[in-house]
DNA sequence: AAACATTATGTTATAGTATTACAAATCAAA
DNA sequence: TTTGATTTGTAATACTATAACATAATGTTT
Protein backbone atom coordinates (compact mmCIF):
# COMPACT_ATOMS: atom_id res chain seq x y z
CA UNK A 1 0.00 0.00 0.00
CA UNK A 2 1.13 3.78 -0.55
CA UNK A 3 1.93 5.45 2.58
CA UNK A 4 1.44 8.71 0.64
CA UNK A 5 -1.86 9.90 1.35
CA UNK A 6 -2.73 11.43 -2.23
CA UNK A 7 -0.80 9.76 -4.92
CA UNK A 8 -0.30 11.47 -8.36
CA UNK A 9 -3.72 10.99 -9.70
CA UNK A 10 -3.03 9.92 -13.90
CA UNK A 11 -4.18 12.95 -15.75
CA UNK A 12 -6.26 12.83 -18.56
CA UNK A 13 -5.19 12.95 -22.10
CA UNK A 14 -6.38 17.22 -22.57
CA UNK A 15 -4.82 17.34 -19.03
CA UNK A 16 -1.18 16.40 -19.74
CA UNK A 17 -1.00 18.18 -22.61
CA UNK A 18 -2.79 21.41 -21.58
CA UNK A 19 0.64 20.79 -18.54
CA UNK A 20 3.18 20.16 -20.75
CA UNK A 21 2.46 22.62 -22.64
CA UNK A 22 2.83 25.07 -19.67
CA UNK A 23 5.68 23.05 -18.49
CA UNK A 24 7.31 23.92 -21.88
CA UNK A 25 6.98 27.56 -22.62
CA UNK A 26 8.74 28.73 -19.37
CA UNK A 27 6.75 31.29 -18.54
CA UNK A 28 2.59 31.76 -17.98
CA UNK A 29 0.45 31.67 -21.22
CA UNK A 30 -2.52 32.75 -21.51
CA UNK A 31 -5.72 30.32 -22.48
CA UNK A 32 -5.87 31.06 -25.83
CA UNK A 33 -1.93 30.99 -26.70
CA UNK A 34 -2.12 27.62 -25.24
CA UNK A 35 -5.20 26.35 -27.29
CA UNK A 36 -2.50 27.73 -30.51
CA UNK A 37 0.08 25.55 -29.29
CA UNK A 38 -2.32 23.00 -29.07
CA UNK A 39 -4.10 22.98 -31.99
CA UNK A 40 -1.39 20.72 -33.85
CA UNK A 41 -2.53 18.33 -31.00
CA UNK A 42 -6.01 18.25 -32.13
CA UNK A 43 -7.33 21.34 -29.93
CA UNK A 44 -10.17 23.14 -31.52
CA UNK A 45 -11.72 24.93 -28.86
CA UNK A 46 -11.34 27.09 -25.92
CA UNK A 47 -12.95 24.89 -23.57
CA UNK A 48 -10.98 22.35 -23.58
CA UNK A 49 -8.32 24.14 -22.70
CA UNK A 50 -10.57 26.00 -19.65
CA UNK A 51 -11.62 22.75 -18.66
CA UNK A 52 -8.19 21.09 -18.57
CA UNK A 53 -7.05 24.27 -16.08
CA UNK A 54 -9.71 24.02 -13.53
CA UNK A 55 -8.69 20.30 -13.48
CA UNK A 56 -5.21 21.54 -13.15
CA UNK A 57 -5.96 23.98 -10.51
CA UNK A 58 -8.20 21.30 -8.67
CA UNK A 59 -4.99 19.37 -8.57
CA UNK A 60 -2.82 21.96 -7.10
CA UNK A 61 -0.25 21.48 -11.22
CA UNK A 62 -1.22 24.63 -12.37
CA UNK A 63 -1.81 28.37 -10.39
CA UNK A 64 -3.87 30.91 -12.37
CA UNK A 65 -2.12 34.46 -12.30
CA UNK A 66 -5.08 36.91 -11.91
CA UNK A 67 -3.53 40.10 -12.76
CA UNK A 68 -2.35 38.40 -16.56
CA UNK A 69 -5.32 36.14 -17.10
CA UNK A 70 -2.81 33.64 -17.41
CA UNK A 71 -1.44 30.29 -15.84
CA UNK A 72 1.84 28.61 -14.64
CA UNK A 73 3.22 25.43 -13.53
CA UNK A 74 3.40 25.30 -9.87
CA UNK A 75 6.85 24.97 -8.73
CA UNK A 76 6.48 22.52 -6.01
CA UNK A 77 2.64 20.93 -5.76
CA UNK A 78 3.36 19.50 -2.28
CA UNK A 79 3.14 23.26 -0.22
CA UNK A 80 0.22 24.14 1.63
CA UNK A 81 0.67 28.10 2.03
CA UNK A 82 -0.52 31.02 -0.30
CA UNK A 83 2.32 30.97 -3.17
CA UNK A 84 3.42 34.11 -4.53
CA UNK A 85 4.39 35.13 -7.59
CA UNK A 86 7.12 37.67 -8.69
CA UNK A 87 6.13 38.96 -12.25
CA UNK A 88 8.73 41.07 -14.04
CA UNK A 89 7.83 43.95 -16.45
CA UNK A 90 10.13 43.67 -18.72
CA UNK A 91 10.94 40.07 -19.53
CA UNK A 92 7.71 38.55 -18.59
CA UNK A 93 9.45 35.59 -16.22
CA UNK A 94 7.42 34.94 -13.10
CA UNK A 95 8.64 33.10 -9.97
CA UNK A 96 7.14 31.17 -7.31
CA UNK A 97 7.61 32.26 -3.73
CA UNK A 98 6.88 31.76 -0.64
CA UNK A 99 6.98 33.29 2.51
CA UNK A 100 6.29 32.92 6.10
CA UNK A 101 5.67 36.19 6.70
CA UNK A 102 3.73 37.12 4.18
CA UNK A 103 1.32 33.85 5.33
CA UNK A 104 1.31 34.71 8.76
CA UNK A 105 0.25 38.63 7.73
CA UNK A 106 -2.02 37.01 5.40
CA UNK A 107 -3.53 35.10 8.58
CA UNK A 108 -3.27 37.81 11.70
CA UNK A 109 -4.93 40.61 9.26
CA UNK A 110 -7.84 38.50 8.76
CA UNK A 111 -8.26 37.34 12.41
CA UNK A 112 -7.97 41.16 13.72
CA UNK A 113 -10.78 41.69 11.35
CA UNK A 114 -12.95 38.21 11.69
CA UNK A 115 -12.29 37.01 8.66
CA UNK A 116 -11.97 33.88 7.47
CA UNK A 117 -9.70 33.34 4.99
CA UNK A 118 -10.27 31.01 2.33
CA UNK A 119 -7.73 31.48 -1.11
CA UNK A 120 -5.54 34.49 -1.33
CA UNK A 121 -3.62 36.07 -4.16
CA UNK A 122 -0.13 37.67 -4.10
CA UNK A 123 1.46 39.11 -7.02
CA UNK A 124 4.01 41.44 -7.43
CA UNK A 125 5.09 43.14 -10.29
CA UNK A 126 7.98 45.04 -10.82
CA UNK A 127 11.71 44.17 -12.42
CA UNK A 128 13.63 40.76 -11.93
CA UNK A 129 17.31 40.56 -10.75
CA UNK A 130 18.57 40.14 -14.38
CA UNK A 131 16.82 42.83 -16.00
CA UNK A 132 17.84 45.04 -12.97
CA UNK A 133 21.53 44.58 -14.20
CA UNK A 134 21.49 47.27 -16.42
CA UNK B 1 0.56 78.83 -1.43
CA UNK B 2 -0.54 75.35 -1.03
CA UNK B 3 1.33 73.07 1.62
CA UNK B 4 0.04 70.50 0.43
CA UNK B 5 2.33 68.89 -2.26
CA UNK B 6 -0.33 67.30 -4.49
CA UNK B 7 -4.02 69.08 -4.01
CA UNK B 8 -6.90 67.27 -5.22
CA UNK B 9 -6.97 67.83 -8.60
CA UNK B 10 -10.04 68.67 -10.24
CA UNK B 11 -12.00 65.98 -11.93
CA UNK B 12 -13.33 65.79 -15.42
CA UNK B 13 -16.95 65.63 -15.85
CA UNK B 14 -16.55 61.48 -16.73
CA UNK B 15 -14.94 60.53 -13.67
CA UNK B 16 -16.61 62.44 -11.12
CA UNK B 17 -19.73 60.66 -12.79
CA UNK B 18 -17.77 57.23 -12.29
CA UNK B 19 -16.58 58.14 -8.97
CA UNK B 20 -19.54 58.77 -7.63
CA UNK B 21 -21.45 55.92 -8.92
CA UNK B 22 -18.84 53.51 -7.64
CA UNK B 23 -19.00 54.89 -3.81
CA UNK B 24 -22.62 55.30 -4.16
CA UNK B 25 -22.77 51.60 -5.29
CA UNK B 26 -21.11 50.28 -1.68
CA UNK B 27 -19.01 47.32 -3.34
CA UNK B 28 -17.37 46.86 -6.26
CA UNK B 29 -18.96 47.79 -9.92
CA UNK B 30 -17.39 45.88 -12.97
CA UNK B 31 -17.25 47.94 -16.18
CA UNK B 32 -20.14 47.32 -17.75
CA UNK B 33 -22.00 48.00 -14.55
CA UNK B 34 -20.79 51.10 -14.35
CA UNK B 35 -21.82 51.55 -17.76
CA UNK B 36 -25.26 50.58 -17.09
CA UNK B 37 -25.53 52.68 -13.91
CA UNK B 38 -24.41 55.92 -15.88
CA UNK B 39 -26.13 55.76 -18.98
CA UNK B 40 -28.89 57.61 -17.60
CA UNK B 41 -26.04 60.15 -17.35
CA UNK B 42 -25.37 60.06 -21.06
CA UNK B 43 -22.90 57.25 -21.08
CA UNK B 44 -22.82 54.76 -24.04
CA UNK B 45 -19.67 53.19 -24.74
CA UNK B 46 -17.79 51.06 -22.07
CA UNK B 47 -14.88 53.56 -23.46
CA UNK B 48 -15.78 56.31 -21.63
CA UNK B 49 -16.14 53.90 -18.23
CA UNK B 50 -12.91 52.40 -18.92
CA UNK B 51 -10.97 55.72 -19.46
CA UNK B 52 -12.35 57.34 -16.27
CA UNK B 53 -11.48 53.86 -14.48
CA UNK B 54 -7.87 54.76 -15.83
CA UNK B 55 -7.37 58.15 -15.06
CA UNK B 56 -9.22 57.49 -11.47
CA UNK B 57 -6.67 54.97 -10.69
CA UNK B 58 -3.64 57.34 -11.57
CA UNK B 59 -5.23 59.80 -9.27
CA UNK B 60 -5.17 56.74 -6.13
CA UNK B 61 -8.97 57.64 -5.88
CA UNK B 62 -10.11 53.87 -7.23
CA UNK B 63 -8.50 50.18 -7.05
CA UNK B 64 -8.98 47.54 -9.57
CA UNK B 65 -9.46 44.30 -7.75
CA UNK B 66 -8.06 42.04 -10.47
CA UNK B 67 -9.37 38.93 -8.54
CA UNK B 68 -12.95 40.16 -9.69
CA UNK B 69 -12.47 42.65 -12.88
CA UNK B 70 -13.90 44.91 -11.18
CA UNK B 71 -12.82 48.15 -9.42
CA UNK B 72 -14.05 49.90 -5.82
CA UNK B 73 -13.08 53.54 -4.25
CA UNK B 74 -10.22 54.16 -2.29
CA UNK B 75 -10.71 54.41 1.85
CA UNK B 76 -7.88 56.79 1.98
CA UNK B 77 -6.44 57.94 -1.44
CA UNK B 78 -3.19 59.26 0.92
CA UNK B 79 -1.73 56.01 1.22
CA UNK B 80 1.41 54.78 0.29
CA UNK B 81 1.17 51.14 1.20
CA UNK B 82 0.29 48.42 -0.50
CA UNK B 83 -3.52 48.05 0.08
CA UNK B 84 -5.31 44.47 0.97
CA UNK B 85 -8.82 43.51 0.26
CA UNK B 86 -10.84 41.32 1.83
CA UNK B 87 -12.89 39.94 -0.42
CA UNK B 88 -16.19 38.14 1.07
CA UNK B 89 -17.29 35.12 -1.22
CA UNK B 90 -20.92 35.31 0.50
CA UNK B 91 -22.18 38.80 0.64
CA UNK B 92 -19.53 40.46 -2.26
CA UNK B 93 -18.25 43.28 0.59
CA UNK B 94 -14.64 44.16 -0.09
CA UNK B 95 -12.43 46.06 2.57
CA UNK B 96 -9.46 47.93 2.57
CA UNK B 97 -7.11 47.06 4.76
CA UNK B 98 -3.29 48.01 5.45
CA UNK B 99 -0.38 45.79 7.35
CA UNK B 100 2.69 46.49 8.16
CA UNK B 101 3.78 43.07 7.65
CA UNK B 102 2.81 42.69 4.62
CA UNK B 103 4.25 45.59 3.42
CA UNK B 104 7.48 44.65 5.24
CA UNK B 105 7.22 40.47 3.67
CA UNK B 106 6.47 41.82 0.00
CA UNK B 107 9.72 43.97 0.79
CA UNK B 108 11.89 41.63 2.23
CA UNK B 109 10.98 38.64 -0.13
CA UNK B 110 11.79 40.90 -3.39
CA UNK B 111 14.99 41.88 -1.57
CA UNK B 112 15.71 38.07 -0.97
CA UNK B 113 15.60 37.63 -4.82
CA UNK B 114 16.87 40.53 -6.19
CA UNK B 115 13.25 41.75 -7.34
CA UNK B 116 12.41 45.65 -7.42
CA UNK B 117 8.55 45.64 -6.65
CA UNK B 118 6.51 48.23 -8.48
CA UNK B 119 2.93 46.95 -7.98
CA UNK B 120 1.83 44.82 -5.77
CA UNK B 121 -1.43 43.04 -5.46
CA UNK B 122 -2.94 41.34 -2.25
CA UNK B 123 -6.73 39.84 -2.15
CA UNK B 124 -7.96 37.50 0.42
CA UNK B 125 -11.41 35.54 -0.44
CA UNK B 126 -13.41 34.25 2.17
CA UNK B 127 -16.12 34.87 4.47
CA UNK B 128 -16.43 38.12 6.64
CA UNK B 129 -17.29 38.37 9.99
CA UNK B 130 -20.93 39.38 9.32
CA UNK B 131 -21.51 35.98 7.10
CA UNK B 132 -19.52 34.33 9.63
CA UNK B 133 -22.11 34.65 12.69
CA UNK B 134 -24.09 31.44 11.59
C1' DA C 1 -21.90 -9.57 -21.81
C1' DA C 2 -25.60 -6.16 -21.02
C1' DA C 3 -27.25 -2.31 -18.64
C1' DC C 4 -26.36 1.59 -16.25
C1' DA C 5 -23.99 5.49 -14.31
C1' DT C 6 -20.03 8.44 -14.53
C1' DT C 7 -16.56 10.95 -16.49
C1' DA C 8 -14.22 12.96 -20.33
C1' DT C 9 -14.42 15.08 -24.78
C1' DG C 10 -16.19 17.55 -28.99
C1' DT C 11 -18.54 21.44 -31.03
C1' DT C 12 -21.21 25.56 -31.66
C1' DA C 13 -22.86 29.51 -30.01
C1' DT C 14 -22.87 33.16 -26.88
C1' DA C 15 -21.58 36.08 -22.91
C1' DG C 16 -18.36 39.12 -20.64
C1' DT C 17 -14.23 42.14 -20.61
C1' DA C 18 -11.11 45.49 -22.79
C1' DT C 19 -8.77 48.13 -26.54
C1' DT C 20 -7.98 50.41 -31.28
C1' DA C 21 -8.97 53.91 -34.37
C1' DC C 22 -10.78 58.00 -35.74
C1' DA C 23 -13.84 62.11 -35.30
C1' DA C 24 -15.71 65.92 -32.76
C1' DA C 25 -15.92 68.95 -28.93
C1' DT C 26 -13.93 71.43 -25.12
C1' DC C 27 -10.46 73.97 -22.79
C1' DA C 28 -6.29 76.80 -22.02
C1' DA C 29 -2.76 79.54 -23.27
C1' DA C 30 -0.44 82.71 -26.66
C1' DT D 1 -8.75 84.16 -32.22
C1' DT D 2 -5.48 81.03 -33.57
C1' DT D 3 -3.07 77.29 -31.77
C1' DG D 4 -2.26 73.13 -29.31
C1' DA D 5 -3.56 69.95 -25.79
C1' DT D 6 -6.98 67.43 -23.43
C1' DT D 7 -11.39 65.43 -23.10
C1' DT D 8 -15.23 63.24 -25.07
C1' DG D 9 -18.13 60.59 -28.56
C1' DT D 10 -18.81 56.59 -31.40
C1' DA D 11 -18.14 52.44 -33.94
C1' DA D 12 -15.68 48.58 -34.67
C1' DT D 13 -12.92 45.02 -33.09
C1' DA D 14 -10.05 42.04 -30.08
C1' DC D 15 -9.53 39.30 -26.11
C1' DT D 16 -11.27 36.27 -22.34
C1' DA D 17 -14.56 32.94 -20.53
C1' DT D 18 -18.83 30.14 -20.13
C1' DA D 19 -23.43 27.86 -21.48
C1' DA D 20 -25.72 24.34 -23.78
C1' DC D 21 -25.99 20.22 -25.89
C1' DA D 22 -24.08 16.08 -28.27
C1' DT D 23 -20.94 12.18 -28.38
C1' DA D 24 -17.57 9.03 -26.78
C1' DA D 25 -14.96 6.61 -23.42
C1' DT D 26 -14.75 4.46 -18.95
C1' DG D 27 -16.10 1.99 -14.88
C1' DT D 28 -19.47 -0.74 -12.09
C1' DT D 29 -23.13 -3.63 -11.24
C1' DT D 30 -26.12 -7.27 -12.51
ZN1 LIG E 1 2.53 26.27 -6.35
ZN1 LIG F 1 13.04 40.37 -16.16
ZN1 LIG G 1 -6.56 52.74 -1.28
ZN1 LIG H 1 -19.93 38.60 3.90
Amino acid sequence: MNRHASAKPKLTRNQTLVLDALAGAGQPLGAYALLDVLRGHGFKAPLQVYRALDQLIELKLVHRLESLNAWTVCCDNHHKDTPVFAICNDCGVVTEHFDTQLSNGINSLSERSGFVPDRSIIEIHGQCDKCGDA
